[in-house]
DNA sequence: CTGAAAGCGCTAACAA
DNA sequence: TTGTTAGCGCTTTCAG
């Protein structure tokens, strides 16, 4: 590892005959420089490739690090890969790059990552929150003035912002058009644990849009599975119940595919089926599935917008941004009662 | 702004009375300290909240900063975001986080992040490198010790670690099961543009198969979609072309969903169908989807355990690891040729 | 076991 | 228009 020591700016210098001070000026286009040094340090710069040091810039000038800390559970769910994607695009014009970690839903990988973001000073802090992490110890840190946003869940033990989906309309919505269409017993089928927030609030709006119908809410139709297999055996015994539903709401996308599969072996194509987030392969489908689809990258440059503003100076009240849904009729929502 | 100054070495060790070496030494145990003055220290810190600047621990150190830098072209893609999360968890016992940006596939995006991360020092650059990108610019870096990996593709103009799928065994099995069962027609549907490197790979499976079968290549039968839209329209024409396939090999998972819809459209349950890379909904499907499955997480693995092999000092010459592709028979590629 | 001085690469503040 | 000095927060080196 003989690696031949980095050129830095006083390599340059040098090579110029100048001063260190005279070449970041001209890098950094700050205080007034002749054309002739200017010129003279660029052909140095681009003959020995030199590349200024960001961390050590950084530091002296004593800000954040150019990095926004972005903490999600899983890296290879695209709802939360997209959330990212939004807000690198919107911070990137303000010269700010993603440090990246997933927290596999743990409160102490989710901790021992904040630490480390923490440690190298981001900007700006963004983490979808754990089930069941606590947030309290982001006080100080924010206090430092260090913007934090939870994304699609509040966080937890500390007031701050957030941006989440308008999980309780848009289930509400989506229940709303499968009784608009004729029906009287709809399941629900979330994850689990029940006290997810994001479960909580969809189970909520679905409970709204069955009393404002005047229907019962009978629990024996409110389903779980965290996984697709677990909703394919959960929604497989409803609909060998006594008293099955004619249509389901699947809150989550994972809670769709199961169905799908339930109802497949179930050999029941009739049941009227709306999904609570979109898939790619809705539109495939036959019946292809309506949608409560989400903005995943609405989420993300909300966050981030919220977050520049914050390190802008913004010194309101924390507030929670609620990105709408929309409801995507595709046929599997239409389906009329058939028990 | 008039966020408080963070807490330094400095305040602990003025704090504990004691100089900051000491409370350096404590913190990283480093050199020998004494039960009473560590323990005054650790209290300290906790009082204070102090954090260490890892920016300028890293400086001091000289070393390169303790991120990876990866690149990608989309972070809503599950395939990518997998990758990443491979990357991540092989990364992270070494004290290693992910700096993430996505190119978009653009060539300037790519060279952007590039600039930006070798400014940040980041230990290790992984890339999946855009389509027309030349990476010649990273030689010197490379030399100055810099490991740097390429996945999915090969980078241009540039000798380097690179990790890749089996694309062209993968899909030689995938169309030898279809010749297998019986086909003798098989379509084979791509990405655009034809000279993208996985396309290349693909396509020469395909064509290998053929060959082994003494199967004629028949180009009406390879079809370009770069879209699902575009591939569910290819896939329709040909279709309706006087000399249909009985079977189609989908060379990526857009050209698969489009390829379904096609099928669907033309009213078309009998067509075999292979996709390369695995779907969420492929089992979903009836019938189910028989892929060729790639293990985007085996692939972020291999490609940071070489990056720290070469931090430990490998100095091999660069090699390419493929990754292998899996079949799953699942239902679709078992149909046997009806037309 | 502990401390003092020097310096990583860069820029703020002043001076020339 | 340019240079000098000092110092960001930390660790290395060398003395105690």
């Amino acid at each position: 590892m003989a690696s031949p020591r980095r050129t830095t700016l006083h390599d340059v210098a040098q090579e110029v005959g100048v001063s260190a001070k005279t070449v970041s000026r001209v890098l950094n286009g700050d205080g007034p420089t002749s054309e002739a040094t200017r010129a003279k340090v660029m052909a140095a710069v681009d003959k020995l490739g030199f590349q200024p040091n960001l961390m050590a810039r950084n530091m002296r000038v004593g800000g954040p690090d150019s990095t926004v800390g972005l903490i999600i559970p899983d890296m290879g769910n695209p709802f939360f890969g997209t959330v990212a994607g939004g807000i690198e695009s919107a911070v990137r014009e303000r010269g700010l790059t993603l440090l990246m970690g997933s927290s596999a839903d743990d409160p102490d990988r989710e901790r021992a990552l904040i630490t480390t973001f923490l440690g190298r000073r981001v900007s700006a802090l963004m983490v979808v929150p754990a089930a069941a992490a606590d947030h309290g110890h982001l006080r100080a840190a924010r206090t430092a003035g260090m913007p934090v946003v939870f994304l699609d869940r509040p966080g937890t033990g500390l007031t701050a912002d957030s941006v989440v989906s308008s999980n309780r309309d848009g289930t509400r919505e989506g229940t709303t058009h499968l009784i608009t269409g004729g029906h009287r017993r709809i399941a629900f089928i979330g994850d689990r644990p029940a006290t997810l927030y994001t479960r909580r609030e969809r189970l909520a709006g679905y409970r709204e849009a069955l009393e404002t119908a005047h229907l019962p809410y009978d629990r024996s139709l409110v389903l779980d599975g965290h996984t697709e297999a677990e909703a394919a055996e959960a929604v497989l015994r409803v609909l060998h119940s006594p008293h099955p539903p004619t249509a389901i709401l699947a809150a989550n996308n994972f809670a769709a595919m199961g169905t799908v599969r339930g109802m497949v072996r179930a050999g029941r194509r009739d049941i009227a089926l709306v999904s609570f987030d979109d898939l790619p392969f809705a539109e495939v489908l036959e019946p292809a599935i309506t949608t409560v689809a989400q903005d995943p990258a609405a989420i993300g440059t909300a966050a981030a917008e919220i977050a520049l503003a914050r390190l802008d100076g913004d010194r309101t009240r924390a507030r929670t941004v609620t990105v709408p849904t929309r409801l995507i009729p595709r046929g599997s929502g239409e389906l009329p009662p058939s028990a």
